[in-house]
DNA sequence: AGTATTTTAGCACGATCGTTCGGTCAGTCA
DNA sequence: TGACTGACCGAACGATCGTGCTAAAATACT
């Protein structure tokens, strides 16, 4: 491992952590060289643009999700006590390791209105992510957890909305009631779809 | 009415679509200006800081969103069907008047994390359009159409998710199947709620 | 040890940022 | 008619943006 895989891990945390909380488009590279403590010109030659920058820190997340969130949730029995370790893990995810919102959101919405390569490799992310999800109904659908003709994107869409949902009660609005109604909503979704 | 107030709107009206398709944040004077054939200095004049700017913008998109959204529901019959006119009228607004996506969203995701006098100006009006829902809800459990125990603040969580999941599932995703998805989770919420 | 390669810093560039200032021009009112 | 007001512009400010160049420092290799 070289020296410059070190430094640039220690970059993309940072910039992680900076995107978490500002947004991805917010991300400067003399403030986020300032954070770790190099010069602007240093950091910048890791990288050779700013949307390769910003490509890397989705990557980045991206891998901090499977590592905190997937991985240990497949590690669980098939069907729905793998459907519920996802979303513990998830909460505990962004409760534990972000800063501030969820970088994927934030990401999101600040450039569905931006064509570009940037654009393109969130959207593969966010694809991704969607896919476990309904991948993971899928399962429990075999396991005969769930109803056999049940619409598992639809189900993906709806644990996902309920997720997005919680995010934005509990950071922004900071409603008490957020994590219960969250709760109370995933137990309907998966009550409604059972056999 | 004065000119400036005339020259005020034209403005914010610009603002509004340039916030919906790029946020808040990266809504710069210079390019406004720009949009709206004037000079940085004279549009600056009728703010007097950013800050002012961003605010006013909120004002503006909450008033759309009361005109286009909340007061033609208002207008039909109390109960669900009042439910139901606002899920429509609000998915026209964001289709017939929104250029870009829902300035709402994205000033939640992007000020969620910095403090401010903005930001408390989005919560006041995020918090003000929640409890738009919450309110119609509670209309159609007075005429018992829906379950007189049943809580009104959380059909009206799970109503915003929706609209969100379906938000982000229709224009970043692209994905074909995100009305469908949104009217059926629609449905279910109302049916599950109903006496 | 000395050489080759990678990593970092320093400096500068053109552009743009929010903001201020001085001034012009049209309209209002005494 | 003359004083005053408000809208608007052009120029400039210090700061920061992303991005190059060059050279020094650090590291790896022989």
């Amino acid at each position: 491992m070289s020296k410059g895989l070190t430094t640039k891990d220690i970059i993309l945390k940072s910039a992680f952590e900076l995107t978490s909380k500002f947004g991805l488009e917010s991300l400067s590279i003399g403030e986020l060289a300032k954070t770790v403590g190099m010069s602007k010109s240093g950091l910048f030659s890791h990288f050779k643009s700013k949307e390769k920058l910003q490509m890397m820190v989705m990557d980045y997340a991206a891998q901090s999700f499977v590592d905190k969130v997937v991985r240990p949730a497949i590690e669980k029995e098939r069907g729905i006590p793998r459907i519920r370790a996802l979303m513990d893990n998830w909460k505990s995810w962004s409760s534990s390791y972000l800063p501030g919102g969820c970088p994927f959101l934030s990401a999101i919405v600040e450039f569905d209105d931006r064509p570009g390569k940037v654009r393109d490799h969130i959207l593969n992310h966010q694809s991704t992510m969607i896919d476990t999800f309904e991948r993971a109904v899928k399962v429990a659908q075999e396991e005969k957890q769930l109803g056999p003709s049940l619409n598992t994107e639809h189900i993906a869409y709806e644990i996902y909305s309920n997720m997005i949902g919680f995010h934005i009660y509990n950071r922004l609005l900071k409603n008490k009631a957020a994590e219960d109604m969250f709760e109370k909503t995933f137990q309907t979704i998966l009550e409604r779809s059972s056999v």
